[in-house]
Parts: structure tokens; C-alpha cells; sequence
DNA sequence: TTGTAGGCGTTATCAA
DNA sequence: TTGATAACGCCTACAA
């Protein structure tokens, strides 16, 4: 790669000085027509590009939001993350903005970590995805200046944390409201994760659908363990040894869901018919499952884009308290219930 | 946010210079003990953190990788690229190098696009994720220095890119062999886009061992469009226009493999029975389709921290002529076959 | 409108 | 071993 080629690089071409061949690249209309002209040719000429590094150190950002994704170890992003990842990608985007990702092992976060992050100066904002526990700064006034520093899926206005999630509890509201029209009486939930938020939401969600139709009695938990596949094949097989069978079984996740179907079909039980089955999260295999999948879609892109959006808004005053975006999901019945 | 603490700040608090304390963090055993003790026990004290855009704008280096990923207008990324990254993650974060990630819109690469990046110092290398298209620079001695930039997916020591890809022609061999094993004799190959190298890679590779095995007339091409599960869907629409059916079809993916299953199973097909259908990149989802589906797993986290090794090895001259990694699948004979 | 000069926070060179 | 000093490349008052 050859020689850098720099503003004073620019200047010593054109005859200029270093400071009015900075402005007429990135203040353009505070220079005169032709120095405009004669340095943007000069620059192109010479193939110039601005150190971005220089300029923040100047300026005192980086244009960069930081992102931590949790990824459990060895296994791979979700793909709820991996969508939300891109929305966030797109938004950055089209602000001007860069991503830096890290992929963090467990899904304890403190603040003090990401405030280090931002001090150092290679990011002046961060995105926290599912962050389950977030460990507030132990050094900080209660009104400080609020952190540049927005959760997605997971709600932590509490902590002082602008929010973007989904309205979960409408999805499996949804869900229950569809089954009990097609008729069903008993129910089995599949959970997740115990110690997840989401798990807790989901949950009661169920529960309390239920029992406002006068369902008290009629809902069997079955602990998946995590959200995963191989999870969903151990629940199916705890349920297949259920002395009554629920007719109906609602996943907290597709992938639990896809498990479960894969083992209660292996045992011959046809679905709908024996057993309708239900997922979350609108994974695009869903669509593809025999019987197709009915499953709540989140609305994982616009996450994404919305979250990067509050993150802007925070940095420029237009948000000063913490604030929670709570986007629908979207359900989409299907053959499988 | 408190104003941040500098190395200024230190030197003052322990009456040493700002070059003496930087010194005592960066390179401790070049100062005596005790300067060392008491600036390190002043630094945490004060919650110093280095400011990393200062550093890097003094010693010219970012220890920054940039990932350029393709994502298919508003499709999320593959879900193979998203266990790439996952490897890009990990080996990153382990020789401290932080991950830019920049989803790119079509697969388009230019060299001068990627070196114009590099130039501004917001990273120092770059990883390049199923370039379909790499335009090379225009204004470049054949003979200068290699840039530091790895291929993923894509074999580009042709245009002296380091590469590190998966022996796809393998992963199809073991494909046909084992169908042929289990005696089918007339084939289908579901191709994704046309224009795209691996795909080219693929169909030859299931040509050419069919040939050598005797089969020269028995295979029928249909086109899919994409990789993805709705052009399943559609191949296997016409493969039952077929007047006279393939037993085996080998789908150059997962998720056309998904869609197809979908498609022949709703009208009443049996697989592995009337229809065996294999697929190709070791999808998780894979394992718990009824029936759960042959395919060939690609190293995916591994291939991602090969890459960032290879570009370590590249920046310290350890590589320095292009080189081609390839890395094995892994055949997994399932039940669909 | 343009030039001068100082600063952003660190690192590296060279003396002391 | 430590300290002064000059980069690194850009930005921005302030002055001309």
C-alpha cells in the first residue's frame, strides 16, 4: 500500500493551507467555489481519504455504536440476533455509523465494562442484546448524565436504560386465544431458560389467558432448559410420558418447538390431529416444517433499526429518560394447530 | 460521564512525566518497580482507561479486522456466515483484536472500496465474506505488497487474496456416493443461483462422480433460484411435473432441501421411500426434520477463526504469497436418504 | 475567505 | 531509569 496520502499532503498540491484544505472537505460551503473545486479534484486525484482515527481523536467520537451479542458458549448467535443484528447494520448505515461487534459469553454485563468500552474511545454508544443481567455502575450519581447505551430484547428501563423489546405477552395471548377457538382444553407450556425474563413474561402470559377464560387447572409446564432444539426433543419425551396428554402445546421458542414435533412425530403422533404444537420468535424454517409451523414473528429487523434510532436520539437530547419501545409481534397461524 | 482521565492527569497526580507513565502501562519492565506500583495504583484509583484512539492515531495501527458480510437485500445474513462470524469473534477476541462488521448489499467487492477503508484507519485488515465478485485494484504494481485482506467462501488466490474456504467437491462426493450406495440410479440436483462460483462447484462435482461411476444420462438439473427455502418450494414443484421422477435429490442447501421436503411430503411423497432428499451446510434445524435430513456440515466457526489467523499471519509476514486454506465437511448420513 | 496556532492523548526518539 | 519533545493527522477557534 503506498504512502498515506494526508491534508498537508493536499495542501503542499494545491498551495493552500492545511486548515483551509480541512474545510473545504468537510465544510464546504464555509470555503470559496473555486478552492472547493481545485481541492475535491486534487483529492480525488490523489486518491486521499481521511483518517478516520485523526479525526476522532480531534473531534472526540468515533461514530461507532459498540454491540454485545451474547453468544453461549460455542454455540452460535441466534438467529433472532443475527436479524437484529442486521437492522441495526442498516440504520448504522444510513446514519453514518460504524459497528463494532463483540460477542460476549455470558449474558452478565456490567456497566462498569461498557463504560470502560466508551472511555477508551473505540465506540461512543453500545447496543446490549438480551443482556439478562445487567450490573448497573456502582460509581454513579442517581442523576448523572444517562449512559449512551440502549437494551434491546430485554427490558432495563429500571436500571435507567432505554429499552427496545417486543410486546411478548400479546404473542402468547395471541397464541392461547387461538387454540382455545380451535377448541382446545388442556395445555402444555414448554419454558425455556428459567432464569430468563423472557421465560417469566411468556409464562404468565399463558397463565393468566388461561385462567381469565376460566382455565385454571388446565396447563402442564414442562421445562425445555434452554431455548434450543435438543431441549425440545427432552420435553417431548417427558410429555409423550404424561399419564393425560394436553391436546395443545405451546413452545416458548420455534426451535424447542421444532424438537418437540421432530420426537412426537417419530412416535407416530400426527400433528394437528393428536397434538397441536405452537412456536415463537418466527423463525424462517417455520414455514417450511411439516405441518408448517404456527409461530409469533418478531419483528426482529425493526428491532434492530429502532433501537440504533433511540440510540441517535439519545446522543443528540432528544431522549433524556429512560424510555421503553415495545414493537408487536405478529402471529401467523399455520397448519400445525 | 466524569471527564476522562488521561495520562496527563496521572503524571500529575505522581509527579512523574506523561511519557514516564505511559511508559510504566505499555511496557512495564522498561521502569523501575516502584514508578511502575505507583502509577499502576494510581491509574486504577483514578479509573484510568488508555484512550485507544490516540494510540492507534500515534502508532498507526487500528487492531481492527473490518468483515465485509453480503446480505441479500433485506434477507438476513445466511445463517452460515452468522457461525463464521461467530469464529471471526472468538479468534479475534483472543489475539485482542477488535471485529468491524459492515454488511454489504450485493456481492460486489472492490478492491479500491476495501483499500480506501483500510486507508482511513478504521481497520487494518479486512475479511471478506462469499465475494462473488472482487474487482481488484485498478491502480497496482503486480508485484506490490500484498494487501492484508483474507477471502471467506471464495477461492481468491487467483487475484491474490488469501482464501479459506471448505472442500465443497468433497461434501458432494460423499453425497453421491452414499446415495449410489443405497442403490438409487436416476438423480436430481437443485441448483441456487446460477451465477455463483460454489454452485458451479457443486453441480460439477455431483456431475463428474456420477460419471466416473457410469451415470452419465441420469441427472436432471433444476434450477432454484436461490438458496433459500422458497425456491425449494419451487424446484420441487417441477421436479413433480417430472414425467419420469429421480429417486434421490440433491439439494445444493439446507433450506432448499427444507422447502422441497415441505412441497413433496404435503403431496403425499414419502422420503426416504418414493424420494430421497439430501442437503448441504449442516443447518442446526437439519436434525430434527421429519425426517431428519442428510447433510453435509461445513466447519463454519472454524473457518472464521482460520481467517483470522491467516490474516495474523499475513500482517506479520508469515504468509506472503496468496494461499489457499480449505478446510473438510463433514458428511451426516440422516433418514431422509 | 484564508492562514496561524494550539490541541486531541499516546507513543517514540533522543538526551540527560 | 527518566524527562523533554516531536510526531500521528485532523479540527477549530481566532486572527488576519
Amino acid at each position: 500500500m503506498n504512502k498515506r496520502i494526508t491534508l498537508a499532503d493536499l495542501a503542499e498540491k494545491t498551495g493552500l493551507n492545511v486548515s483551509t484544505v480541512s474545510r473545504a472537505l468537510s465544510r464546504p460551503n464555509r470555503v470559496s467555489t473555486e478552492t472547493r473545486q481545485l481541492v475535491q479534484k486534487v483529492a480525488t486525484e490523489l486518491g486521499y481519504a481521511v483518517n478516520i482515527v485523526a479525526r476522532n481523536l480531534s473531534r472526540g467520537t468515533s461514530d461507532t455504536i459498540l454491540v454485545l451479542a451474547p453468544s453461549f458458549s460455542g454455540q452460535a448467535i441466534s438467529p433472532v440476533f443475527t436479524q437484529i443484528l442486521l437492522g441495526v447494520c442498516e440504520e448504522a448505515t444510513s446514519l453514518g455509523l460504524r459497528v463494532m461487534l463483540q460477542q460476549c459469553l455470558d449474558q452478565t454485563l456490567s456497566a462498569n465494562d461498557v463504560i470502560q468500552s466508551l472511555r477508551a474511545g473505540v465506540a461512543d454508544s453500545a447496543l446490549i442484546v438480551a443482556a439478562q443481567n445487567w450490573m448497573p455502575s456502582l460509581d454513579r450519581e442517581p442523576d448523572e448524565e444517562s449512559l449512551p447505551v440502549v437494551s434491546i430484547m430485554k427490558d432495563l428501563t429500571a436500571e435507567g436504560l432505554t429499552s427496545v423489546t417486543t410486546q411478548e405477552a400479546d404473542g402468547f395471548v395471541a397464541i392461547v386465544d387461538h387454540l382455545l377457538r380451535r377448541g382446545h382444553k388442556r395445555f402444555a407450556y414448554i419454558a425455556g431458560p428459567k432464569e430468563i425474563k423472557h421465560e417469566e413474561i411468556r409464562y404468565r402470559a399463558v397463565c393468566d389467558r388461561l385462567t381469565a377464560h376460566g382455565y385454571t387447572d388446565n396447563l402442564v409446564r414442562l421445562e425445555g432448559g434452554q431455548f434450543d432444539m435438543p431441549s425440545g426433543v427432552r420435553a417431548a419425551e417427558r410429555f409423550l410420558e404424561l399419564p393425560e396428554r394436553p391436546s395443545a402445546v405451546i413452545c416458548c421458542s420455534d426451535a424447542l418447538a421444532l424438537g418437540f414435533l421432530h420426537v412426537v412425530q417419530g412416535r407416530g403422533l400426527r400433528v394437528p390431529d393428536d397434538v397441536a404444537v405452537t412456536g415463537y420468535d418466527g423463525m424462517d424454517y417455520t414455514g417450511f416444517t411439516t405441518p408448517a409451523l404456527t409461530t409469533v414473528a418478531q419483528p426482529t429487523v425493526e428491532i434492530g433499526r429502532v433501537a440504533v434510532q433511540a440510540l441517535a436520539d439519545l446522543k443528540c437530547g432528544r431522549i433524556t429518560r429512560p424510555r421503553l419501545v415495545s414493537l408487536s409481534p405478529t402471529f401467523i397461524p399455520r397448519q400445525s394447530s
